[in-house]
Parts: structure tokens; C-alpha cells; sequence
DNA sequence: TTACGTGCAAAGTCTTTGCAACCAT
DNA sequence: ATGGTTGCAAAGACTTTGCACGTAA
């Protein structure tokens, strides 16, 4: 699996001329860890496992890693970025306003969103970076 | 009807113990004028009717009214909020992510979405907020 | 008059960029 | 060898904050 994920990526680099390096690789992996990360929590991964990457070239790696669609990014609060690997089954986030909670759910839920936008105004919508903002149950049952 | 605006939100601001200031004031028919803006574009428009307001005096202000409910914001692109009306009719933004052109279309586009979030896992979608990236029609066209 | 609001400037985040050294190929 | 990459530091873009003066109520 593992394996796969490496192989996959590797492959991606070279094919497009891009090199193969430590950083790239460390990267890659804090993404998988963590699931989803902005990029300051990324960098603190890695220095955790090597003697670390420096924040530019997290940057860096993330920016070429989601043009080559390798990973992903979408924004979750104010603007912070976050990242998650591409191979990620599709996910959409609900972001609790009120308590910050993030839910995921899968993309079934919002398939007649997908439709109608799609037979509506030939929107093409990019799930994966899809963020809905409201209040979760727990929420809305404290206050009024 | 800008009559009508300025009443409500001048009572909004008294009632809240808060003043009415002409920088307020300015802010607000800024956002209005504009529909959908940032705060450097507010911050820019504002200038142009009056010797200007202080780019501070601009944020603090859009919180205050975001606060009270009379604006509201979403992030377009990478993080730079856009403010509009609160009063606004609601409305979802569709952003191309290859072109960056903004639709606006009527919350009745994502009815059956709400509907799912709220059955399925009672999640209640701040509609106002949402933003769907994708392709719009023109650019599917275009590419591939 | 009183204390909320504003302008100004400095400080803070977060992100990008220039450049010389480095290293994957 | 050689050109893509990285680290470092400086520059940027955007936002927030401290403080003294100004002003709505």
C-alpha cells in the first residue's frame, strides 16, 4: 500500500522531469500521516522524523505536489489551507462555525448538489475541495 | 429603499451600543455599492467618495458588521475574504478555478444539498457562505 | 463630559522570492 | 557534469494591535 503510494508518486515526478528528493518524499508522507494539515503543521511533522525540511520547501513541495495532483487543498476556516493526499477517497467537509468541528462526509450526500449544478450551469463542481460551512447537530441543539 | 438600509442598520448599531459613525457609514454603502468585494476594494472605493478611511478602520468595521449580522463573507479564492450584504438575497458562489470567474446562483441550486446535510447528519448550512470550485461551462468547453 | 471610535505606525501572520550551495540524475 | 532543488534570509501581502487624539451621544 504503502508501496503503491510510492511508486505511484515517484513516477509522477520523473515523468514530468522533476526530481525525486528526501524533502518531496517527507512530505508526501506527513500529508498521508495527518490526513488533513495545514502547512505549518506539515513542517512540524517532518521535523519530528528527520532533521526537518525547511518551511519554503514544504511550500514549495506542496504547491508542485497539487499541480501534479498528488494531493489536494481546500480551506477550512479564515483561509488556512489544508492538505490531504489526492488519493483520498472524496470527502467533503462541514465546518462547524460554532465549535470549529470538522465533519467529513461522503460525496453521496452532496451528489444532487453535483447534478443540479452540472444540468443547471454546466458547473463541473471539484468535490474534493468543497468546504460547507454551518453548525453541526451538537450545536444546534446548545443554543436556540 | 437605501433609506430603508440606513435605518436598520443605524438602529442595529444603537441598539448594540455601538455609534454610527460616518466611517461606518461609508463602509457599509461601500459593500452595498459593490456587491461583492474585498477589503482592499472596499478600502479603495471608500477613497474615492471621501478623503478615506484608515485600511484598519476598514477591517474593524467589516468585523463589527459581520458580527451584527448586517454583512457576511466567504473566501473566494485562496484566502481574501469577500464581503457583501447580509440583506443581499442568498446566494451561492460557483468560482472557476481555471478561469476565476464567479457565478452567482440561486440557493434553489443547492436545496436538495441542504435538505441531505441537515437529514443526514443534522448539519444546518450557512448557505451565504458556501463556495463551490469546479470548471465552469466555458472552460470544459475549451480543454479537454 | 465620557468613553467609544479613528488614524497612524508598528508588529504579526502566513507565504513567496532571490540566490548561492547542493545533489539527483 | 549540470540543471533542478534546497536552505536561508529578506521581501511581500494581508491583518491586527497599541496608543493618543477625535467625536458621537
Amino acid at each position: 500500500m504503502e508501496q503503491d503510494l510510492r511508486r505511484t508518486w515517484d513516477e509522477e515526478l520523473r515523468s514530468h522531469g522533476y526530481r525525486v528528493t528526501p524533502q518531496r518524499q517527507l512530505v508526501l508522507e506527513a500529508v498521508a500521516r495527518l490526513d488533513h494539515a495545514t502547512p505549518e503543521e506539515i513542517a512540524a511533522s517532518v521535523q519530528e522524523t528527520a532533521r526537518g525540511v525547511n518551511i519554503s520547501t514544504i511550500y514549495r513541495t506542496l504547491e508542485l505536489l497539487d499541480n501534479l495532483g498528488l494531493v489536494r487543498h481546500t480551506h477550512l476556516n479564515h483561509g488556512a489551507p489544508i492538505y490531504h493526499l489526492a488519493s483520498d477517497a472524496d470527502h467533503v467537509h462541514l465546518v462547524c462555525q460554532d465549535c470549529g468541528r470538522v465533519l467529513q462526509v461522503s460525496p453521496e450526500a452532496i451528489r444532487p448538489l453535483i447534478t443540479a449544478l452540472d444540468e443547471g450551469h454546466g458547473f463541473e463542481t471539484d468535490v474534493a475541495h468543497l468546504t460547507v460551512f454551518g453548525r453541526c447537530r451538537e450545536c444546534r441543539g446548545k443554543n436556540a
